[in-house]
DNA sequence: CACAATCGTAATCAAACCGTAACATGCGGC
DNA sequence: GCCGCATGTTACGGTTTGATTACGATTGTG
């Protein structure tokens, strides 16, 4: 997440106050911002500004929050441009129609500041995640996976991991953060073929954490679905 | 929406002049019509025409729309059948304020029967977004959920739900503004196998009020009905 | 072939969750 | 204003779920 501290957030929305007080949100996070107050003004602030996530209003004057989306789900260069849209609730009934057409979230007036806030960082985190398939590299405070050489090491110092122990790691650090099923766990680090109990994961769980301290609190435990791994990692010691 | 040209729309009206008008703009839209003139014949004309939506003055004889309204909604297969409800503005000082029924729009007399459609063709949007709804993160004013954590953060800081506690919020969530009967909600949330008492929905909602007080003000209990999430989110704090 | 490491299963134990029942309160109808 | 039903609230015990440990099977290796 360290690396967003250049992300650049446009915010499109006509009331001055609503508006106003988002960007304080968002600065107050070390995001950069700008600010459209007309869905005219947002098209032309998308093209020079370039920033990496748009909240944007759906009511609007001159082109309405809705041509705006379409818009940039059109232009090749936004296409994948995270949107998350504000929308009042009285607007719903006559309106909402067009939401289908893409945004990745949805924020519904009136809203806290810092939910909003909690949902942008929300979304990059997803975000990063997604693109973090080809990732040969993982760290979670002290703890560095490498796959390449099939390492891992805390604090510099190397632990010796089984195969299953490897793979559920792996798993683990791939999706930080997310809850992961049994199900899941056995249908990916285990297999598609696999028919075993699903117990074989808490059993594996426990290795790891015996293995490797540092998680028996960051893997956490949520009964009835599955595992997560926190997404906080623990300090550096 | 296109899927929508068999649709079937039940109106309940004992006046014919306005039973005739509806009828006549319904037809125009390309939507099927029964027309009841009392609240028996409506509750006949439910088994056997089997609507998709329900326009059904609040003024009846015999048994009036209120007691149809209950009607539709305890019994199972009717329970989430859409309800538009015409009331004469001079009604809403006495009736409507409290009770808040359990229908899902209301259209005050007199109206304009273009007004009306538009609220029928914004019922089934809202209703056809909520069914197809893939969203995994909600927010109600300051509250915000998300469905792959398995996390709800009020204010950003994070209150621990179990499964039955989060499920159950979770489609509150999905259905904001809705009123569900004890059985609705049995039967999603807790599954259409399960078999227990009405109760342990009382128990639960208690249980999320408790954690989330929030929550207090925000479900509410609509006597002889169900419970329903308020459609205006509490202000940021 | 023997040995060691790894892995899955089963058994045991503790804790959390959940449903029910029982009592309390409130609300509408008469 | 009283009665009765619907809902709010609380507490308790059973059941489910997960943690933990131990053991036997399997695999790979020297």
């Amino acid at each position: 997440m360290s690396g967003r501290t250049l992300t650049k957030i446009l915010i499109v929305e006509d009331e001055p106050e609503i508006a106003q007080l988002v960007n304080l949100y968002m600065g107050k996070e070390g995001f950069r911002t700008s600010v459209a107050k007309s869905g005219g003004e947002a098209l032309k602030l998308l093209k020079s500004e370039r920033p990496d996530l748009v909240i944007l209003d759906l009511m609007l004057p001159e082109i309405d929050g809705i041509e705006v989306c379409k818009r940039i789900r059109n232009a090749p260069d936004t296409a994948l441009l995270p949107i998350i849209m504000l929308t009042a609730k009285a607007e719903e009934s006559d309106t909402i129609v067009g939401l289908e057409l893409g945004a990745d979230d949805y924020v519904t007036k009136p809203f806290s500041p810092k939910a909003l806030v909690a949902r942008v960082k929300a979304l990059f985190r997803r975000l990063d995640r997604e693109t973090s398939d080809q990732r040969l590299s993982f760290s979670f405070g002290p703890l560095a996976m490498d796959l390449s050489r099939h390492e891992v090491t805390v604090n510099g110092k190397e632990v010796s991991l089984t195969a299953k122990e490897f793979g559920l790691l792996e798993y683990l650090l791939r999706h930080q953060g997310r809850v992961l099923t049994r199900d899941v766990l056995l249908n990916t680090v285990w297999g598609y073929d696999y028919y075993g109990t699903t117990r074989t994961v808490d059993v594996h769980i426990r290795r790891l954490k015996l293995k490797i301290p540092l998680l028996n609190d960051a893997i956490i435990s949520i009964k009835s679905l599955g595992y997560k791994l926190s997404d906080q990692a623990p300090a550096l010691s």
